[in-house]
DNA sequence: CTGTTAGCGCCTTCAA
DNA sequence: TTGAAGGCGCTAACAG
């Protein structure tokens, strides 16, 4: 592997002009810079980042941790993260940490090695369980929830979920069944106290009997509309804590001869593609996936290059999209 | 920042016996190691690891370019690299390259500047429009397909579609309708051969007015079944590329009134999770995709610490998996 | 505009 | 078992 003094003794010149002529050519004479053209092809040479890096002290990358990275709404985050990474000259490691602890502290301590100038985590967490801010670790939580620690990026969980449900109550409705994620998942609890917001506003009270568990997926959606199906009294419509069950209760339903938005409303949460397509096209609160990923760049970009950002805390606006899926209740 | 001299000043030691202390404690004596211990520890020193892979010439990760990451089988594929990456101590980046030529070079020249020691690539292609190999890199490529350069890891893509087709023939079906995925994509291209060669066994003449169009996504094969669903006459059973698409038709059959599998056989390909789900439950070819990212790694892994492997190309078992979705045709 | 030189943090001889 | 010293490839003073 050709290296930069090759290159220079190639050219007849010193190291140093090697160096510059590659940061800054035009402070080197043509002449030269021609000479030095003609040798680096004929060496094939490639300068060896490693050495760039270790000298300069900074790896110029960041982490992104995700918690799964078969997703759409994180691939959309990290599809904006990288578009701002790239275009000021970070490279972006993803760490898919499949929710382990010990995957996510490995990440981590990349950047405690030098690896990664910062972090910027996926994975949604409250106070409690936080393993990321660390001291001396920059990082940023993007698509966070209510009572995330440091820098954050995220939407209103709480107020779309609230507006969302509002909604149906609007319509008519008044026993408004509930497919929720993962228990402990903070965006499951945000949004989950949105509807119950919504329900005290109006009030409705709470009924935990049309709270159906779910765990984000699709399986669990068609279950939850089994469950819905047989209750007395039914539900007239379902808050579903995001578009992939909603869209598999819909089917649900339908194979129990319930059809959609007649005897039953619902609205999703995420605006997955499918969404728009799905019979019937699904409402649902529209979250600004790419935004969330660049603005959180931008962020710990600022964090890394020692600016300190206005605010801890930036929330971005989401979207109640509202397609066929729901309709007033029967009488 | 604490460097290893900071630590050795601290012991009172050189930073010979600090290097040890970290690489081969047993090499040093206990007085010593504690005293150590107590310093780092007083300090938070971390070692530096870009200085360390800088003076080791090797950056210990490779390089995973994946077309989409946002893909239940690719997500497997990538299970299995970690994990064998992991325990023989490299490091797994992430490209994410959304099938552009741009990203993939920017990740190529990753291992050109030593940032990465080899790359296994996710996307198939065929000799014509391969980036990769390339003589200086160090590649694998995983979940290829027929005629793929260079060293490899897939299944017999070509066997598997003719065996399921070959199945459905057995079965009675003459009449066999195809969801494709992408025309030019190298799985889709391998697959359809199979199709073509199960006619052919068993003297079928090929129809292309059979084959529908799709893009190996849901929508797609919800558009297909609506175009089978019209045509006189009308299919028997469907090959479709992939279990998405197939899921979408049956989605898509039902709406039609057309009932699986009495009125219509399908079967898919991939075997995702849904696919045991699904009514009725997908009959679909199982790539053994964590397998795949095994092998792929340690072939690669091979590669980079000098070894020939025995072969090029590396052939793993796929299974025909037989679920409620075929039946022989009505008459 | 160009050359010289020092040093980033670490590891690995080599000698003690 | 430990210490001293050199060097990985590159860049940034500084001097010419």
């Amino acid at each position: 592997m050709a290296t930069i003094r090759d290159v220079a003794k190639e050219a007849g010149l010193s190291t140093g002009t090697i160096s510059k002529a590659l940061s800054t050519p035009e402070r080197v004479s043509k002449k030269n810079l021609e000479k030095i053209q003609i040798a680096i092809k004929k060496l094939k040479y490639k300068p060896n980042m490693l050495a760039q890096k270790f000298r300069a002290k900074s790896s110029k990358t960041i982490v992104v941790l995700v918690p799964d990275i078969a997703n759409q709404f994180f691939a959309s985050v990290i599809s904006g993260i990288e578009l701002v990474a790239q275009n000021r000259g970070y490279s972006v490691l993803l760490g898919d940490t499949r929710d382990s602890a010990v995957r996510e502290r490995e990440f981590v301590r990349m950047v405690e090695t030098k690896l990664a100038d910062g972090i910027i985590n996926l994975r949604p967490y409250k106070k409690e369980d936080a393993i990321l801010p660390q001291d001396d670790i920059l990082s940023v939580s993007a698509s966070s929830c209510e009572g995330t620690p440091s820098y954050s990026v995220r939407i209103d969980n709480v107020g779309a979920a609230k507006k969302a449900v509002s909604h149906l109550i609007a319509l008519g409705h008044k026993r408004i069944g509930v497919i929720s994620g993962l228990k402990e998942n903070p965006h499951n609890i945000d949004r989950f106290n949105g509807y119950k917001a919504a329900l005290a506003d109006a009030n409705i009270t709470y009924d935990p009997k049309l709270v159906v568990a779910g765990d984000f997926n699709y399986w669990s959606g068609l279950t939850a509309a089994e469950q819905f199906s047989i209750m007395k009294p039914r539900p007239t419509a379902i808050f579903s804590m995001n578009d992939e069950m909603a869209i598999a209760a819909i089917r649900g339903f339908k194979d129990k001869g319930i059809n959609m938005p007649e005897d039953m409303s619902i609205i999703g949460f995420d605006d997955m593609e499918v969404s728009r397509y799905c019979i019937p096209t699904l409402t649902t609160i529209s979250q600004p996936a790419e935004k969330i990923g660049e603005k959180s760049a931008e962020l710990l970009l600022q964090l890394i290059e020692g600016k300190k950002p206005e605010t801890e805390e930036y929330i971005l606006p989401y979207e109640f999209v509202i397609r066929e899926s729901i309709a007033p209740p029967k009488i």
